[in-house]
DNA sequence: GGTGAGATTAGAATCATTCTAAATTTAGGC
DNA sequence: GCCTAAATTTAGAATGATTCTAATCTCACC
């Protein structure tokens, strides 16, 4: 149960955000931790029956919530399709492969920042930002 | 039934991008050009039936679909809500007010690509971005 | 003026997500 | 350690945007 906080963009512990630890918790951020591959709800639902055998898919998307929520994982989302959920915090965006499904996170250039790119309206306060390509994958 | 191109971002008109033309097809395409409020779908079904009452969901969904696909029209999306179309197709983003639902397009500066700020991974294809922002209007 | 491909239509179906209400767990105060 | 209130979990129902289906219609072309 790391504790430790790895400075790497990666999450601090969601306790360490203030956001109350309960089983079913940990399990879906130990798998978001440590598959980092932006699993769909259902996935991580998946994923956690093998060692949660009596989570249920609700108990996946309250924990899912309490962890956007608590800015310790990232929702991602992609046309309409299923949210998927990502726990690199530095800024990013992310390219989708329509055939395969897959997602690839995009890292801004050293240095970068978009604020430098956009002309933002005036009276605007801008809580989050999403970055998404949608292609193929050519190899 | 506008034929001239306006040079300014806008759409040309969707025959000219080869989609046969249908009534349906015009009126929801005139909605779209008249009104640059990013529209759900739902609500282009609403104004198309004051003009032409026959008309159903289900055709405004096909012609949405056929606009998008010809490259007439922008689909954007703001987490997993309705989608929204966009007659713009400028390079820019958008800025979603999550307590009204306005949305606002966010240019980019000058010059300015995306490109310049993406680290993009080897072997990928981008066919399109999406940049959305979200957050609050302070006026 | 017939015909075939493509469009339109109403309604059913799908599917991710949220809601509901009941049961369980938890943290803190005693 | 035990009690209580609040928060969490759970199964299943409900929701809502979108897509599908199958029938009908339109229109360009022969």
């Amino acid at each position: 149960m790391e504790n430790k906080l790895p400075d790497n963009g990666y999450a601090t512990h969601p306790k360490l955000r203030g956001l109350r630890m309960t089983p079913q918790r940990s399990q879906v951020y130990e798998i978001l931790m440590s598959h980092r591959d932006h699993p769909t709800a259902a996935e991580v639902y998946e994923r956690a029956k093998s060692n949660m055998p009596g989570i249920s898919l609700a108990t996946v998307y309250n924990c899912l919530e309490a962890l956007v929520q608590h800015g310790a994982v990232r929702q991602v989302h992609f046309e309409r399709e299923s949210s998927r959920y990502c726990p690199n915090l530095t800024a990013h965006g992310h390219f989708h492969d329509e055939q395969s499904g897959t997602v690839i996170d995009v890292p801004l250039k050293k240095g970068a920042s978009l604020t430098d790119l956009l002309e933002l309206p005036e009276g605007v306060e801008v809580n989050n930002i999403e970055i998404t390509l949608t292609g193929k994958l050519t190899n």
